[in-house]
DNA sequence: TTCTTAATTGACTCGTCAATCAATAACCGA
DNA sequence: TCGGTTATTGATTGACGAGTCAATTAAGAA
């Protein structure tokens, strides 16, 4: 049944399958048969579009940061005011289409694999470094001189509640970490605030 | 060559050679042979102590939170003074033991790792619960409702610096994250003191 | 129609590794 | 010194899994 132009369904359909299966294993320890499997074919095909397991995981990871980039892009366009633009950052941090489950393991294992593979330290790094950017032009003209600290503050912020979020049991509760790092932020702002004008309670 | 009373010392030894070494690969895809190689037996001596290779993860894990909960007990010892007794746990989560490439690369694990076993997890939740139970008692007379919010926000902050320390090539920067987290905390009690007397620059 | 190329797989190879076991060595108490 | 116990390992087993390959099917081109 060779339909044509096969190529991008399959590789979307594998990068899928294997997000998919790494949050359900929640390790890299599975294997490309249990992966193509879940696309629906046969291992010899992942291989075969892939070459490996290791540039599997690649892609899949690529396929993430893609995702959030994206959708980072898109709740910041337009958007002018700094501090809405740091709302939409955290917001897009733990939205639906990034803080699941699935996707959750996925994060925590890339850091793992980091460990070993250059070319995943290197997206890792990458991530990083477009976060901090994007955080530093919001928060320049809110904190001034502490914008860096507050910025390296907040990025550890989301990693550590990603990682809390990958020992609970339910549904993740992303309102609750939307809630925690903006009171952060309330709280760093106003104490970085060039006029201080807080009201005594 | 067998003398009597090797148990004790062999566990020791090759709970360590497990963190050493899944420090060293840099994930849990480390064989109980090179384990063994490393705490200077064979592979079978391994097994006959501890059973089985989650089991030797288990009691990894284990002594690795046993050192820090005793290190937090001790930095603890005598100090009354909340805003000193945060100071004290902030600064054992980064101390020279804990906070060793080896260890952070064990912690890191140790979360994936809980995604499939029931009493790695039960561990982890167990640190969790005492971190914040620690912070809780210091934080609650300093800012009294807020302390819990505080106290989830400072443990994910912890967290997240650690994972983010699992990238950096050279020595993880422990002054920087303690730095990061007083600040953090020395903002977010600034903002909760019943008596705010922040004088303006 | 015939040739080429893309799509696809089952079967196979080759390593690796956890776990087991039987065997050996030395210490100890009777 | 003998039997029991502890310490220890080399060798082996059995499973599993990544990657390869030859073979099959069909679609489009010539």
């Amino acid at each position: 049944m060779p339909k044509l132009g096969m190529e991008p369904l399959r590789r979307r359909a594998l990068v899928a399958a294997t997000i998919a299966e790494i949050g359900a294993v929640g390790s890299l320890e599975v294997t490309v048969s249990n992966i193509a499997r879940r696309a629906g074919v046969s291992s010899a095909l992942a291989h075969h579009y892939f070459g490996s397991k290791d540039k599997l995981f690649l892609a899949a990871m690529r396929a993430v940061l893609t995702d959030f980039g994206a959708e980072v892009r898109a709740a910041l366009r337009g958007v002018r005011d700094p501090r809405q633009r740091l709302s939409a950052i955290v917001r897009v941090s733990f939205s639906e289409t990034s803080f699941r489950p699935e996707v959750i393991a996925a994060w925590l294992n890339f850091y793992v694999h980091a460990q070993n593979s250059d070319e995943t330290q290197r997206l890792l790094r990458l991530y990083q470094a477009r976060l901090h950017t994007n955080l530093m032009h919001a928060l320049r003209p809110l904190a001034g001189p502490r914008a860096d600290t507050i910025a390296r503050t907040t990025a550890a912020l989301i990693d550590g509640l990603y990682i809390r979020q990958a020992l609970r049991d339910p549904a993740p509760d992303a309102r609750r970490a939307v809630q925690l790092v903006t009171d952060y932020l309330d709280d760093a702002l106003a104490a970085s605030a060039p006029l201080p004008e807080r009201t005594p309670a």
